[in-house]
DNA sequence: GGACATAATGCAAATCATTTGCAATTGACT
DNA sequence: AGTCAATTGCAAATGATTTGCATTATGTCC
C-alpha cells in the first residue's frame, strides 16, 4: 500500500508545505477535526483556502473521510489501512465516542453499488448527562 | 399516538399557513427534500426563512428527520410511526435509494446513550453508472 | 546547485446556506 | 368581532465555503 505522500505525488501534485502542515495535524488528531480547527493549529502557515482545498483533495485522493456529526460544518479524519471509524456524539457534554459498528461489506454486496463514502453516526445523551 | 397537527397544538404552536404548507411538501414527496426544495414549491406562499424557522420546529417536535446525504446542505424527511429510512444516494446519476438496515437499537444498547439522531447514508456509484 | 514550467498559495472578494431583528400580520381564544 | 402573543415577511447579518488572480514554491531537468 501506499503512504500518504506517495498517493499525493503518484497523482502528479505536489507535496507542499499546507499540505504537510494539514496531514500533521491530521495524524496528530485523536479525534476528527473541523477545517476551523486545523486552521487554528497551524494559523499563519497556511491559509484557510488552502486548508479548505488540501481536504478536498485529500478526500479525492482517498487521505480523509468526511464524518458528518450534525453539527452545522464538517469533520475530518484520516482513513486507516483497512479500518474505519463510527461515532457517537453527546449533544449534552461534547463527548465524542468510538462505535464499533458497520453495514460496509452488507450494504455493498446488497445493493451493488460502488460505495464510495459513508457515514454512520449517531447523536444522543451520555449516561453521564442523562443521569 | 398524536398527528403532525396535534403535535404541533399540544406544544403550544400555531398551526399556521407557512406550517401547513411545508407539511403538506414533506407529505407528498417521495423521498427527502432539501429546503431549496420545499421553498420553491410554495413559492410566493412562504418565505424561505420560515421554511428554516418551520422545518427546525419540526425537528424539536419530532415531526421532522434530517438526512445528510453530503451534497453540501440537509434534506428532511417526515418521521412515520415506527419506521424510518436509511439511503444510498448515487453520485454519478441523483439515484436515491432506500436501504433496509439499521443498527439503531443494536448502538442504543450497547452504548447506554439516550439516542437523539443518527445518520447511516451511502454514497457511491449505481450498477448503471459504473457500466 | 540553478533555472524553468507549472502547480499551488495567499489574499480578497464572491457565493451559498442559514440566521436574526423588527415592524406588520395572523391564528387561537373569548 | 376583538384582543394579544406568536409568527411571518423582508432585508440585512452571519458563517462556512469557493473562486479569481497575481505571486510564490515545488519537482524536474540539466
Amino acid at each position: 500500500m501506499f503512504t500518504y505522500i506517495e498517493k499525493i505525488k503518484n497523482a502528479g501534485m505536489k507535496f507542499t508545505r499546507p499540505r504537510k502542515l494539514v496531514l500533521d495535524v491530521l495524524k496528530a488528531a485523536k479525534q476528527p477535526v473541523s477545517i476551523k480547527e486545523i486552521h487554528k493549529r497551524i494559523r499563519k502557515n497556511a491559509d484557510l483556502a488552502s486548508v479548505y482545498r488540501t481536504i478536498h483533495l485529500f478526500e479525492e485522493l482517498g487521505i480523509v473521510r468526511e464524518v458528518p456529526l450534525g453539527e452545522g460544518y464538517q469533520r475530518y479524519e484520516l482513513i486507516e489501512e483497512g479500518r474505519h471509524h463510527h461515532y457517537i456524539l453527546c449533544v449534552e457534554c461534547g463527548k465524542l465516542e468510538d462505535i464499533d459498528v458497520c453495514l460496509l461489506d452488507r450494504v455493498e454486496k446488497t445493493t451493488n453499488y460502488k460505495i464510495l463514502a459513508h457515514s454512520m453516526e449517531f447523536r444522543g445523551i451520555c449516561h453521564n448527562c442523562t443521569g
